[in-house]
DNA sequence: CTTCAATTTGGAATCGATTCCAATTGAATG
DNA sequence: CATTCAATTGGAATCGATTCCAAATTGAAG
């Protein structure tokens, strides 16, 4: 059996595909009657309104997507949930995909906001270039989260993850950090910004730039740990690292513990994120929480914004307070 | 400017729409001057065909869409992995949604499967119970993934969840475990299953069902931690904690040392799906790995065949091979 | 310079749901 | 009982891309 369409349910009920119509859009322009002939003959024959039909004549979807590098981070999956539940509140679906930083996947999926097949698209980390992410935004509905590309034209909500490194970075030092090294990754945006944080906040304290040990690569366990035996190479050996991410924290603190050193009191190390790894650590980490679920939520309201009312829309970026969770990875 | 159409194309170009929609569609019957003037103004104009009007046509959208509880399971976020390979290389794009285990948020994207916004439909773990499923998949494109209900109609793609719990239980027992506990998960078939697994390697090792100690929950860090405590409370103390999870076991292995005993000494532990985390933890983690990439790319495979061929479908599950990874958190 | 076949093209019909407009019904009013 | 108004309904037009059929064009062969 194929599947039944208004046509279909409007002869069964006996009545006209407007009526039918009516009925699915809870037009109260509808007798009881012929609500409840309608009703019937829908279960009868288990209709669905098809979706490219009904996109196709109200020219929307109440879909909306969003893009990210990769699904496993647990601050993009508890932002999404922001997303998510958000969307959900104003009857959209909003779903993810992955692009696994091919920029022909994410060609790929950008398009699906070009061709309508959603109404507007969350970036988390675009493997495009900034450029281009701009052109974009200029004339479609695009939020950017997390990382934001510079810009005027786009919207974006984040952290100020400069400041929030500096603060990481100064608790180091008032701790009795002295030695400041950072493991960071330079091709994401954040990462650059975190890194201007970690310098200004070692230089403030009298730090020349030529002592500030500095690695970067990945944000992946393997790597925090590669790093930083490179790190453990330098003499004087640092006595507090600042790592761009908890994953990589861990990492460095498994490397540091098998060298046979000990965490916080030989060297102090500070974490990003916040994610539960930051618990697993033994020492529990010291790291920057990002208010996650709240940027999520806050992405989507400005995409809904950017989706409904016409015109020009507000730009730049939008911060979210971060917050310093003392754990046991740094001294006290 | 609104959006361009065929026709608006067409009349730039100087031909029909036929030939638009020719050139689009990379039909051989279409000149190659006029091929040119089309290309031409699709740029001009900046055209990119509807989605829902060339859905609504063909009647199939080349997008399929994934359900899974939530997102930032390494298990999950590999098996998509494969699935997104694998739908790319058929020319489909593939999509992700997290049901956050609401039954209402379930339905609504599973309904994006009845009304044609998608074409097919992988499950994760569905919050739906198995008999409504099994419904779906009668008639429906779908195809489970990891947890499969217990059904003649669904077919799926997992590991032997019952034999690899077998397995790993055999091995703990192997190295000196005598006293046997088990932290899982019932509400999870994959879970129950598990629990059958383990529950006659011990049986078959001589253990009685009143000496095998079994807590269960969520499988979650800190709700390792807290069943972890609860079998610490046992007496005589379990020798061996066979944990659903890496996570849990991760938390079970950090309740044990806080506790002043030894992993594996005192009491070995393993754990489950050879994530990121078996590495982080110390000890490193015994576990069972999961073929998840290889498990999404066939599971496409097998919905693709739903899709495309008509007619009935095979049933039933297919299962992967496991594999048992000996680290430092058993005895050897 | 025909004739015939092959190639290319135009354009109408189609997919299914929505919406607008006109028509009908029914009730209420004078 | 005629008239007015509101409530309800039917049905055609519409959204934009595809596809089928018929028409037009081209080229080759005779």
């Amino acid at each position: 059996m194929a599947r039944a369409t208004v046509q279909d349910v409007a002869k069964t009920a006996g009545v006209s595909v407007g009526t039918v119509s009516r009925v699915l859009n809870k037009s109260p322009a509808v007798s009881e009657s012929s609500k409840e002939k309608v009703t019937a003959a829908i279960r009868q024959l288990n209709y669905r309104p098809l979706a490219s039909a009904r996109d196709l004549r109200r020219d929307r979807t109440m879909r909306i997507l969003a893009l990210a590098k990769n699904l496993n981070s647990p601050i993009i999956s508890e932002a999404f949930r922001g997303v998510g539940d958000a969307a959900a509140s104003s009857g959209y679906v909003s779903l993810i995909a992955p692009t696994a930083g091919n920029l022909e996947r994410e060609q790929q999926l950008v398009d699906m906001l070009r061709n309508g097949s959603v109404d507007g698209l969350i970036m988390f980390s675009p493997t495009m270039p900034d450029e281009d992410v701009n052109d974009m935004a200029e004339q479609l509905s695009v939020v950017q989260i997390c990382e934001i590309a510079d810009s005027e034209a786009a919207f974006g909500v984040s952290i100020d993850d400069r400041q929030a490194a500096f603060d990481i970075t100064r608790h180091l030092i008032e701790t009795g950090g002295r030695r400041l090294a950072m493991i960071g990754n330079r091709a994401a945006r954040s990462g650059r910004l975190r890194e201007e944080g970690f310098r200004r906040a070692a230089a403030e304290a009298g730090m020349f730039p030529e002592q500030m040990l500095f690695v970067e690569g990945e944000f992946d366990f393997h790597t925090g740990r590669r790093l930083t035996r490179k790190l453990l190479t330098a003499d004087p050996l640092p006595d507090a690292v600042f790592c761009g991410s908890d994953t990589v924290a861990a990492g460095c603190v498994r490397e540091i513990t098998d060298a046979g050193l000990r965490v916080p009191d030989d060297i102090a190390v500070a974490g990003f994120d916040d994610s539960v790894q930051a618990e697993m650590c033994v020492p529990e980490l010291t790291t920057i929480r990002q208010p996650a679920y709240d940027m999520g939520r806050l992405a989507f309201e400005e995409l809904l914004a950017r989706m409904t009312v016409p015109g020009p829309h507000r730009r730049g970026r939008t911060f979210l307070p971060h917050e310093l969770v003392v754990r046991d990875s740094t001294r006290t």
